[in-house]
DNA sequence: CGAACGGTTCGATGGTTGTCGAACTATTTG
DNA sequence: CAAATAGTTCGACAACCATCGAACCGTTCG
């Protein structure tokens, strides 16, 4: 029943914001979250070859920066784009990376 | 009258800009360049303790990237946002960035 | 209960990054 | 020409990053 916990949104600095979008595997996985709702982290990870501890250290490196959420549910754990809050606080960022995200 | 080279619009990826842009130093230069206007290299310095070296270091990370252009002009060298090809190329990114960068 | 499952954490490792001073290059100016 | 100016390049270095396998933890299921 352990939480996982995501900075508080007015900590979430724009820089870290950039610092983790700027690596291929955690844009892919930001674009598979685009529309913001909660999807198992397993299923975030098609089409990536890592092993489960890179997988997780890019999980913990996106809800550290702000960028995600995570939701334990059973044995596992849902991820989701904290778009409200982003958008609210980096206005048209998230859209305007997710619209020139390469297609996967 | 050696050229300083910027890569082909054509060839500046995503994930490349965002990890020039993810670094205090750079987001503060690009800050100063944002209306897409030559300026000296010296004078996107101000308020920034860097020794020349680090500074050239900076510049050369951002040109490589694709964000800027280098015009050298005697013995100065302005530096350029290429503003319109990266508006065309990602839409709505420079704006929500230089939006949501904290004030110098 | 015991095994399988989904994930995290730890420690190690090689590569990248940001920083600097020193030496260098090219241009202007006295 | 000689000195000053504006900037780059090089080598070094510490810190950080992405990656992995192994061990671990909590949950579900046979």
């Amino acid at each position: 029943m352990n939480e996982y916990p995501s900075p508080d949104i007015d900590d979430v600095e724009l820089v870290d914001v950039l610092r983790a979008l700027a690596d291929p595997v955690r844009l892919q996985i930001v674009s598979m979250l685009a529309d913001g709702k909660p999807y198992p982290k397993g299923d975030c990870l098609m089409g990536l070859d890592l092993s489960k501890s890179t997988a997780s250290y890019h999980f913990r490196t996106l809800r550290e920066a702000g960028l995600t959420r995570t939701i334990v549910h059973g044995r596992t754990h849902d991820i989701q784009l904290r778009r409200d809050e982003l958008d609210e606080k980096f206005p048209g960022l998230l859209p305007s990376v997710l619209r020139s995200a390469p297609p996967s």
